[in-house]
DNA sequence: TTCTTAGCCAATCACCGCACTCTAT
DNA sequence: ATAGAGTGCGGTGATTGGCTAAGAA
């Protein structure tokens, strides 16, 4: 099939293109290059999209291992008595399980 | 006897029809919205959006296979992002993502279209 | 300064990561195959461009025939264009599959 | 060998699907 | 007439981080 020679963003070696896609691939380059100019285009990765969702994984029970744990009613009611030792730590020192 | 067998039929005909409705994947709602970002395009029926999500759906497996066997090529058992910049090279068909994925180390990140 | 795409113009992460690891699993039965995060972002974005690339051929052949509206034809013309002609079977097998839900939902006698 | 990192867990809540109405053709 | 965009409402699975084995180097 036709290709054509598209010249390579960062190298100065070109890479060789299906023909057919070239004008899309040139298409989209240079509509990033026109937004990276007038608007100085960052990508900027945010480490969590939604606060709420941060915020809850920041507050649930861990077991010691790090993993999320189930909920028990000892902590989701506000200030049980006292005592009852929770015995239960699913946490493993083991990862897998196969 | 013949009604009783009629609705039998009948309900396993229902029971067919949602084992199988139970197959997509991808969120139909957001590859509507990705569509839409195209100010080319207008209105997209419903069939168009189910073919879309599936043939969506049938590139990320394709693209998958193309660079897990990059992943065996190398001899790891992490498929990482140069196996799938591999894979682009290699497939004609896949050239249109060259700027997307780059072999180098870079992690340039997208304009839209 | 701001993000070139929006998020909500891309695919749920973890939808991409399960759709990708049931294919790796279907490759390697033998052993289990990690995914790297940025390996992830890779597939999510070309999923991304996929989309827009099949659509905006599929467009072109609409508008070729001087019709308004898409239909299956031109996306199936429009997968053969740009060299996908092995996803239009498993295609038309999940359109008859609509066809029927979408029967099944409509269809109320007694 | 050293050091980086992806998988593992499950509870909330953003979002998806579906119902409906309204508008365009 | 049909068929898709808009809207709102429930229901629900995607989102989420600390620890450590797994694996890249």
């Amino acid at each position: 099939h036709a290709r054509m020679a598209l010249p390579n963003e960062m190298a100065q070696e070109p890479v060789y293109v299906n023909a057919k896609q070239y004008q899309g691939i040139l298409r989209r380059r240079q509509a990033r290059a026109k937004a990276e100019l007038e608007k100085k285009v960052v990508n900027a990765r945010k480490p969590y999209l939604h606060e709420s969702r941060h915020q809850h994984a920041m507050r649930r029970a861990r077991g010691s291992g790090g993993r999320f744990a189930k909920k028990t009613d000892a902590d989701s009611s506000k200030r049980m008595a006292e005592e009852k030792g929770t015995g239960s730590d699913p946490a493993l020192s083991s990862q897998s399980a196969s | 006897r013949n009604l009783e067998l009629f609705w039998y039929q009948q309900m396993m005909e229902i029971h067919n029809i949602s084992v199988f409705k139970s197959h997509h994947q991808l969120p139909l709602a957001r590859i509507k919205r990705i569509m839409k970002s195209d100010k080319d395009v207008k209105m997209i029926s419903a069939d168009t959006l189910v073919f879309f999500s599936k043939a969506c759906e049938l590139f990320i497996m394709d693209l998958t296979l193309r660079a897990w066997l990059q992943t065996e090529e190398g001899k790891r058992r992490t498929l990482q992002r140069c196996d799938i910049a591999r894979a682009i090279r290699q497939e004609e068909a896949l050239d249109f993502l060259v700027d997307i994925v780059p072999l180098i180390n870079h992690k340039v990140f997208f304009l839209s279209l | 300064m701001e993000k070139v795409v929006s998020e909500a113009e891309e695919l749920p992460k973890a939808i991409v990561r399960r759709v990708v690891k049931d294919k790796l699993s279907d490759c390697s039965p033998d052993y289990d195959i990690n995914v790297h995060k940025d390996a992830l972002l890779a597939f999510s974005e070309s999923a991304r461009i996929f989309i827009h690339y099949l659509s905006a051929t599929a467009n072109d052949i609409c508008k070729e025939s001087k019709r308004q509206t898409m239909n299956a034809e031109d996306i199936f013309k429009a997968l053969e264009e740009i060299e996908f002609s092995e996803f239009v079977k498993p295609l038309k097998a999940s359109l008859a599959e609509f066809r029927m839900k979408n029967a099944g939902k409509k269809g109320e006698a007694a």
